[in-house]
DNA sequence: CGTCGAATTGATGTCATTCAACTACAGTGG
DNA sequence: CCACTGTAGTTGAATGACATCAATTCGACG
């Protein structure tokens, strides 16, 4: 739990003492490649902090297409907070995208965080309007960017995912279909053999 | 302050009598339609929260087109987090649909309310996760929903906006033109005569 | 080497945009 | 009170962006 120790220290300000306590009664798990640690209509009890790996939510729409919320590479933390603090069943999905290790994280370890620490509560709200200031990027993206602008962004966002992610679930992060993905990435090619 | 009074009470459990205490220093400021109360460019270094009338917020994209972010009608709260958290001069234009009755919000006044207050910050954590809740929700749809079924799902979270906004602007919320909805609005009322 | 899913490519279709014309209506000034 | 003006909304025709369907090609893996 090397990556989860350094994130309590670092983001959520908690000594190194302190998170060796309380990492004594921790786990983790570690799950396969296209298991699920979600699934639509769970109830989502906990989040969970990436270890080693890589996990992606995502929903199905009308139609049953998938559509992928959100990627959660290491030191990520990944969950429906709508299932979570508002006990209802999930719409979500979340699944390992390669072999992955988690950390579960369930209310009373975050009551037990912010007992121990004074200025967890602080940090862990910086993290959500950091949360918060992403989505609302997204989404003006997605009103108002054509889907070449969405890609070019993304991997300037998430260059390392590039590599990892398969091109037809960024497809699906960008909101478009494989194949269109395909010729966007064919036609930016072709933009920088002439420029 | 009456519907502010009403949200510290209910939504962040503050006690009447503390409510009064907060209030005494705070002014409310009321701004034309077509007022802004923050532009592009402008570090953002106070929420507003809407005692009376309704507020909007938007950018511009790269071809100076306006994409409408949120609506903000009373109880709720406006700014721009990326600006306000992040020192970051903002993206975002704040602007009045209607002659607007704000709130200032600024930091110190979140600090005395949770000093005063002991479940303040787990009321005000609530608000974020819900947040960010309603900002995935719209993310999925503009990942997987038509725009017929945006709009559909517009009216029916915000019914009581609909006689408010300009039906350009709501287009401009669901990322399309004022043109298309104008079209899908008449093919719903077609269909609604047919059924 | 053969198989299966991922990615590319081409032909065609659909939905929303763009541009333009027109109507309705509110606000302004004569 | 009426003409003048500007903005919102509607409608039509043409265009454009992305989707769909189908046919290959590529590449990892048993």
């Amino acid at each position: 739990m090397k990556r989860f120790s350094v994130f309590l220290e670092d983001k959520l300000g908690l000594t190194t003492s302190q998170v060796e306590d309380l990492l004594l009664s921790k786990q983790t798990k570690t799950i396969n490649k296209g298991d699920f640690l979600l699934e639509q209509g769970q109830i989502c009890s906990h989040s969970f902090f990436v270890e080693e790996g890589l996990l992606r939510m995502y929903a199905l729409n009308n139609d049953g297409k998938e559509h992928v919320v959100q990627f959660s590479p290491e030191n990520w933390i990944a969950g429906d907070r709508g299932s979570i603090y508002f006990n209802e069943p999930s719409n979500y999905f979340i699944d390992a995208i390669e072999e992955t290790t988690v950390v579960f994280i369930d209310q009373p370890f975050l009551d037990q965080l912010a007992l121990v620490s004074p200025d967890f509560r602080t940090k862990n709200e910086f993290l959500l309007h950091n949360h918060i200031r992403h989505q609302q990027k997204r989404i003006q993206l997605l009103l108002g960017a054509t889907a070449e602008e969405r890609y070019l962004d993304f991997i300037q966002l998430y260059p390392n995912l590039l590599l990892r992610v398969p091109q037809w679930m960024i497809a699906s992060y960008l909101g478009i279909t494989p194949e269109s993905l395909s010729r966007i990435r064919k036609a930016l090619a072709d933009k920088n053999f002439a420029g």
